[in-house]
DNA sequence: GCGTGAATCATACTTTGGAGTGATGCCCCC
DNA sequence: GGGGGCATCACTCCAAAGTATGATTCACGC
């Protein structure tokens, strides 16, 4: 993660420091001292603040996009005892699906279905399935809805 | 809004600007061409760099504050015809409580209750409370959960 | 090899949810 | 002033969810 952030910004140093050499390197050969100092200074001020646009904004994304994506809260779910199994029957429980649904999809049978969700619901202290939904997101168990699973 | 946003650029522009005027005028007050122009320009181009990863950072932040706080989707609610007393009880429901918790907290029994869970259900078009849930959260008819109402 | 716990299926029972239907009072609007 | 939508309450019926208890199989570890 830092390391990234560290590479990333080094890179962009890299380009400017490129960027500038060529830069130099152009006025002399071609403008060769013609063209008026402030538009060249202006024309090398907007590229650098474009250039420091795309960066800034670049890295600020970086920061923000991995907080959309689910990552399962491994310690709470230990600490709770509740199993892999346990977490498939409930994500398909916070999709909306009935009982009866959950065993045609995990082929097996309503009694082992009822089973699974009365763990689930004493493991997470609740007693009906609409709260263990809720508790189960707000522990990061399951992700929050909108997100696609396979 | 996007007036908001205008004015901003607006402002960063005319910043620009003057920073440029005044890089220009240090110049040739004080350093009188004795300077390296690659020098000079190298300077020009750290500092407009620096102003561009600001400028893009607050334009970027501008943009994803508001993200956060809930809004109703007024003209889904309109569409659907979901009254406001409906969304009380949505609300309730994706809480996780029980129709007779419902009933207890609005003052209402246990009939009424059912009574706006079955107009919801198929308001939504759907025929679990679960799912109900789901589809309510999608529209952005209620919160997402974790989020808090009085 | 024996205990432990997960996963599976089962039976019997109670509670809750949801569909269908209908009634009443209220308010708004034409 | 009558129709329409909303909110409220009511009753029936059936399906789904949840409780309680227990059996079986399998894998893992000491």
């Amino acid at each position: 993660m830092k390391i990234a952030l560290v590479k990333t910004v080094a890179i962009y140093g890299l380009f400017l420091a490129g960027l500038t050499y060529l830069l130099a390197l152009i006025k002399f050969k071609f403008l060769v001292r013609d063209l008026s100092v402030e538009f060249y200074v202006g024309m090398v001020a907007l590229l650098f603040t474009a250039l420091g646009v795309w960066m800034g904004s670049k890295l600020v994304r970086k920061k923000r996009e991995p907080v959309e994506q689910f990552v399962m809260n491994e310690s709470a779910r230990d600490h709770l005892g509740i199993t892999s199994r346990e977490i498939e029957v409930l994500t398909l429980m916070s999709a909306g699906h009935s009982n009866e649904e959950i065993a045609g999809q995990l082929f097996l049978s309503l009694h082992t279905v009822k089973s699974h969700v009365s763990h689930i619901l004493s493991k997470l202290d609740v007693n009906r399935r609409t709260q263990a939904v809720e508790k189960a997101r707000s522990l990061h168990l399951i992700p929050k809805s909108g997100s696609s699973l396979v």
